[in-house]
DNA sequence: CGTGTAAGGAATTCTGACACG
DNA sequence: CGTGTAAGGAATTCTGACACG
């Protein structure tokens, strides 16, 4: 369930790097509560990749011109939707006995 | 192919954490030329959850006395068969027009 | 051989703030 | 609102070296 794609490991300068949004961009999408990176002992912020998808996505909105609260909304309809897939699934699962 | 898992976006700060191996030694290491971190444009290595995993194997053979030199060749090893594997692999896909 | 440590410099990251719009 | 920038301090990373064994 917990793969490599949800480790929080990479740092901001590298998380910088692969998306190409300034530093101050990745701190503040966190300020407006879109994204929730880890940090280690001495308050060093560290992403996933999960996270740097969600980056570019809210990049891409960013870009058509919505706003954090609109994307953040919209991040939270899709959680939801997801949600409530897995347990649908879930639920067919145990009536099907099957497994994964 | 190329998944999170090889994508080289952990610093050495990080590494030590989830390792619990002192930066020396993981510097050590690529010394010895068992493992390849890649660089960010200043210098930083950056390494991969397959580093990680390959650091833990080290880390063990270490502990049970294998000199560095060894550890080496075994892994060199370890590597040929898995490229005679895959290529065994690609060649019954081949024939058997498979896919994946 | 393998690893610790102290050394000094360079690059990174953090926070809070001011700016513009 | 969203983002840039300059500011100052703290933490990180790097290299080359000496130590011990």
């Amino acid at each position: 369930m917990t793969s490599y794609k949800d480790k929080k490991v990479i740092t901001i300068g590298i998380v910088h790097e692969l998306t190409g949004l300034s530093e101050r961009r990745i701190r503040y999408y966190e300020e407006r509560g879109l994204i929730f990176p880890d940090r280690t002992k001495r308050g060093t912020r560290k992403y996933s990749f999960h996270d740097i998808e969600t980056l570019m996505k809210i990049a891409n909105k960013r870009e058509e011109g919505v706003q954090t609260t609109e994307i953040k909304k919209d991040m939270l309809k899709e959680k939801k939707r997801n949600v409530r897939e897995e347990m649908l699934r879930g639920q067919l699962n145990a009536y099907f006995k099957r497994k994964e």
